[in-house]
DNA sequence: CGGAAATCATCTACCGTCAAACAATCTCTC
DNA sequence: GAGAGATTGTTTGACGGTAGATGATTTCCG
């Protein structure tokens, strides 16, 4: 650990920069901190993400549960918070504000009365459709610093990461 | 959008998997949605790396606060935010928990009396020594199903996404 | 010089997430 | 059957991170 001198040489506010070493260590910390990395790569996205749908009758959450019931039919809340790595009280609210917009139904599970059947609806199918729509345009901006090659390998890498077996 | 059948068919609790296509669709999950196969990875590997270091003293803010401190020498709060990509407020509470334990002091700066000058202590040295050493397994657990080319890769990658110049 | 605007550290309020506890229900074992 | 233990959905409280306002100070510009 070779350390920078200790007396304590401040960059004095005025001046510009002194060296520019201090200004671009974030640079540096990505280098032998591939978790900062990570950590802070999906917070940009994120808020870039977030930003491009502010205007958005949808929650990615929400999107997400209603991407899911389309793909595998009536769910229970636990299926959902287990695929989509939602934790179960978050996904309680999730469902309450679908089922206030009407988007989804929950109904009873017929022979497990612990678990309810949501349920999507017409306007939740049609909603569904909406977001997906408006999701290609804003990955692909939240994403634009990639290549669609890297793009992929980030995806594979990041599956491998998440223990989910390669695809076909 | 192709639609699963409307009709709600729900796997009956006890018996074990209809299709198994339900408990597997993280899997499809990931492959149309690279956001939230990044998301969902930082978190495994932030937690994976919160459980390794639960014994330890320093958090991983602080333990970076002071790897910075080594690497450029005395900072100001402001510069430590916005390297390292913690909030203003964040970092008050993170150098006060290193003060108290008397690893940073907290100077004046000599031209604005506005700016700290945080300034490791040789404990805080000799802590962020400690802490650097039992960074390496930590993280080689924590990326262990990557290879160390994929790791670099996956750096590589995020620092695009960061907007930080290629390394030399 | 002297006021306007910007900056640094701090505090407070707010939002989203997570762990634990709870009631209702199911499964399993005797 | 009957009771122990597990599971589903929900609520509650704690925690971490973020936005906005504040006081002290500095810089800018006429």
């Amino acid at each position: 650990m070779a350390s920078a001198p200790r007396t304590a040489r401040l960059a004095s506010p005025s001046r510009a920069d002194d060296g520019g070493e201090r200004r671009r260590y974030f640079a540096a910390l990505t280098q032998d901190r591939p978790d900062v990395a990570l950590c802070r790569a999906t917070t940009v996205v994120a808020r870039t993400i977030d930003e491009q749908l502010s205007g958005n009758p949808l929650t990615v959450a929400q999107h997400l549960v209603l991407k899911m019931l389309d793909a595998v039919g009536s769910c229970s809340q636990q299926e959902l918070s287990e695929q989509l790595r939602i934790d179960r009280s978050v996904m309680v609210g999730c469902v309450d504000a679908l089922e206030d917009a009407g988007l989804v139904r929950r109904e009873r599970h017929p022979r497990d009365r612990r678990a309810y059947a949501v349920t999507p609806t017409p306007d939740g199918a049609a909603a569904l459709a909406d977001a997906e729509r408006a999701m290609a345009p804003v990955l692909d901006h939240a994403f634009a610093a990639l290549t669609p090659d890297e793009r992929a390998t980030l995806v594979r890498l990041t599956r491998k990461l998440l223990d989910v077996p390669p695809a076909d």
